[in-house]
DNA sequence: AATCCGGGGGA
DNA sequence: TCCCCAGGATT
């Protein structure tokens, strides 16, 4: 077993020299860690870029965008993918300028209980907008640990991996250090197939093209160009029966993405 | 525990 | 083609 020093010096000395540049990591404004950690849910970081960039322009503060039309703010999300993620960002804008005061509570318990953050991303949250030594777990971080402490092993859950990541956290400095962690995961997946295939909760990836939430993004393209359409209109746009096209409506209507009026659905 | 939810870059 | 990405919510 490797000593905690030892894993210590190497992810710091890794970071050192290789330590990736981003624009949420220049800033300590909690609203803008918090779009970016949205963002890179599920997404890769190249990705973000350019529409972290947008987006904060677009909407700079929590009360900017508490106060915008839903619309507009999945006009700068689109293309991101998973539009719920905006949406819940939207509702949890609101309940924090109405609750809060406007600050993003330093929490994690709190943080869970709004919408869109789980507990990935409330750790994200506390660790790098308020520096706090919390334990929390990602894919980079997964990846690290699984490699280091569990190497030839499969199976592992995220429950076997904590006790690791609270004894080596370096609690003087908790934000540089997961940046170090998540970099260095990067860096593992890399130059070796995902570690990540021997966790528990490892995946694979199912096809998308075809899939019906490629419809639902198409959707919710469409419905950006068009103020308003009924079911014919986007089913014929869509390339796709009416009926199953009216389904995914339906959906996107329980969702909080899509109205309907009249038979006409708006965004 | 399994599924659903987007979209794109890279191998 | 296949892989998988700083996951969360629902069932």
């Amino acid at each position: 077993m490797i000593k905690i020093k030892t894993f210590q010096n190497i992810i710091c000395q890794y970071y050192q020299e290789h330590k990736r540049q981003m624009p949420w990591r220049e800033t300590t404004d909690p609203y803008q860690i918090l779009v970016s950690e949205i963002m890179l849910q599920q997404t890769q970081v190249n990705r973000v870029l350019d529409k972290y960039q947008q987006f904060t322009v677009a909407f700079p503060t929590i009360e900017v965008l508490a106060k915008a039309p839903l619309r507009e703010i999945l006009a700068v999300w689109q293309g991101l993918g998973y539009n719920r993620r905006a949406l819940a960002l939207y509702e949890l804008a609101k309940i924090v300028v109405k609750q809060y005061g406007g600050q993003i509570p330093p929490d994690q318990n709190l943080l869970r209980s709004l919408p869109g953050i789980g507990a990935a991303t409330a750790g994200s949250i506390c660790a790098f907008a308020y520096n706090q030594p919390v334990v929390f777990i990602e894919t980079n971080i997964r990846s690290v640990f699984l490699y280091y402490f569990f190497r030839d092993k499969t199976g592992v859950s995220d429950r076997q991996l904590f006790p690791f990541i609270e004894k080596t956290l370096a609690a003087d400095k908790p934000r540089e250090w997961y940046y170090a962690l998540m970099d260095y995961g990067v860096f593992l997946k890399a130059r070796m197939p995902n570690p990540g295939k021997q966790s528990r909760h490892y995946q694979r990836p199912t096809r998308f093209t075809g899939s019906n939430r490629q419809r639902r993004g198409q959707i919710l393209k469409i419905l950006l160009q068009h103020k308003q359409a009924a079911v014919e209109k986007i089913s014929g746009l869509l390339q796709y029966k009416p009926a199953a096209t009216r389904v995914i409506l339906d959906a996107l209507c329980r969702d909080g993405l899509v109205r309907e009026k009249n038979g006409r659905y708006s965004i």
